[in-house]
DNA sequence: ATTGGCACTGTCACATAGGGAGTGCTAACC
DNA sequence: GGTTAGCACTCCCTATGTGACAGTGCCAAT
């Protein structure tokens, strides 16, 4: 028995699964996969698959599902992606390339990437705090609230309505605008807080304190924990998969609405054009023990600035799933440096 | 036979049809209602009911459901709708009064709404074109890109980049800013394109292609088609419901992921404070003929702005999704009147 | 190491039967 | 005339049983 073909056989009853959706017997994978050997021999060799613990059986007289161990080998060392064809890529081109904005890039990106796997896509949006001040607003919406307006180098816009004490004079904010914009164009949003310290010294002490308050506030927008932004789309495939995990899309669902849960799918930071899997318990979210994870950081250049990834079935098209995340990863990644 | 008590036949079983989601029968109204006569008399009344159509039996042997059109009569003159609890309507205030922002305030009404009626909620932003000017900024992004910010009065911030074949001079982008703040200031957004006609005469030949190009852009974004925003929250309640319509979430979900479905579900312009009902295939909307849709228009003062509303089931809890949905566009137009 | 053969096992689809909930109808009643 | 008790009837639902089927594990032969 060489150990070349048990991985033949594993990589053959995970393919023949995600198609059918049905346990795989030894007849049915030597009809359909030219493995040279008899039926047999295969049972053996699924003996020993299953010994090891990358196979199951839903019970005695069944063929195999494969096991969370038997997928991560699956993705580790058998899965093959190939490119996708000029085609796709030319779809994925043109349909991404519409986008007016970074809102709509991410729409836009979210929708094609559920497309693509007809799986749930999620994107998130650059992270604020590793990219770079491009501009700051300051605009007054009464005496005593001011709109403050945050623009990155990646296009992203943050909003945050402030309130004071009391009135704010327009000059004063004029005069503010053009120092923040000064001091802090091109810098990255991480050191705001730091670039920003002993600003308010320039100001007159009656105004002082509400400098420090403005000051203040643009550092929480720009590092806070409201920063971060994600979208979902095509929470309907979730639906197709009813018959398979019967009382399983409930709480997926629920938990795709949790702002925390998604970013902790999405996972911590990894490199660009790195896609990472997570397969059923491997992501430690609970009710989501059948629901496997591709990931990819993306961002401009090098550097990972946010993450995307879809969501489904342990059971999912693995290969499919990975190359598509990519090239979603990496065309995003192309649109934000060209910003 | 009395017509009121016909009706209240009708009421109980509506009542008890949604609570039980099972069809009622005669013995089991009698039971739990105070109808003062036999169960052979509500057979009768449920006979007449029948031949009107506002029931119906799903076979021979089974108990009674309410039509749509028996839901109708029920919404139309039998639904008392109790006010809320004052734990609720503090339990409201509480919830969104932490709202800095109107992405904010969208935000958490639609949980909210969703969590109250446990159904999907729909919440529209406030649409720009009933809006008016607060606040118009133009943002070098780079020499041939200038990022356009509008922002609404009612807190709603709108953002576009606008591409130019030649570069663009800072001071005229300053200058214009300056122009277009004055004479649109406090103005509809509807009445934009007429207000701008002309501006561009005020600038040198050099620069008026390129200040046409902008004001037209402005107009674009103000009453453009991409001006609809629309949040949704609670589709994992869709999937409480997979026993009742098995294969009829998938299409209900995909509904939901189209813009242009919930704007049309929203339903046109109504009053504020209306609450509107439409009951199955009163809504024309394919593949949502056994869902209805509970809504209301808000806004400031008395002019709606925007809708919000929840789907659901037909056989929904319609008084208490009414009185929520009333609550909420209540509290969200006194929160935009504050703006 | 591989293979053909074979007994064994659990599932699924189908048929059948009994219990139960609910109805419509009729005749009696107020 | 409206109301009611009684009763036969209908249809669903569940339990139960049966046979076909797909797949396995093991053994002896190659």
């Amino acid at each position: 028995m060489t150990d070349d073909r048990r991985l033949a056989v594993l990589r053959a009853i995970v393919q023949d699964f995600v198609a059918s959706e049905e346990p795989v017997g030894s007849k049915a994978l030597v009809d359909r996969h030219d493995l040279g050997v008899s039926s047999a021999t295969i049972r053996n060799d699924m003996a020993a698959l299953e010994d090891e613990g990358y196979i199951a059986q839903p019970h005695t007289s069944a063929g195999r599902i494969p096991t969370d161990k038997g997928y991560r080998l699956f993705v580790d060392r058998l899965a093959n992606l190939q490119p996708l064809s000029p085609a796709e890529r030319r779809a994925i081109q043109s349909f991404l390339d519409g986008a007016v904005d970074l809102d709509d890039v991410v729409e836009r990106g979210t929708r094609l990437l559920s497309q693509l796997t007809r799986q749930v896509a999620i994107v998130q949006y650059p992270s604020l705090g590793l990219s770079r001040v491009r501009h700051i607003e300051l605009v007054s919406l009464s005496s005593h609230r001011v709109l403050l307006i945050l623009i990155a180098d990646t296009g992203r816009v943050e909003q945050r309505v402030i309130e004071f004490p009391t009135a704010v004079a327009a000059e004063m904010l004029a005069d503010l605008r053009t120092q923040l914009n000064t001091v802090l164009a091109e810098q990255p949003f991480e050191d705001i807080d730091e670039l920003v310290t002993g600003l308010d010294r320039k100001f007159p002490t009656a105004e002082r304190a509400l400098v420090t308050r403005l000051l203040s506030a643009v550092g929480e927008a720009a590092g806070g924990q409201v920063e971060e932004r994600v979208v979902v789309a095509g929470a309907a495939n979730l639906a197709r998969y009813d018959r398979d995990f019967p009382q399983t899309v409930h709480p997926v669902l629920e938990a795709l609405e949790e702002q925390v849960v998604l970013l902790r799918l999405l996972g911590e930071a990894t490199a660009v054009e790195q896609v990472h899997v997570r397969i059923g318990r491997e992501n430690d979210v609970a009710d989501m023990t059948t629901t496997s994870v591709v990931t990819s950081g993306y961002g401009p250049g090098d550097r990972a600035l946010a993450h995307l990834g879809v969501v489904g079935p342990t059971r999912m098209d693995y290969p499919t799933s990975m190359t598509a995340v990519r090239a979603v990863a990496r065309y995003l990644g192309r649109i934000l440096s060209e910003q």
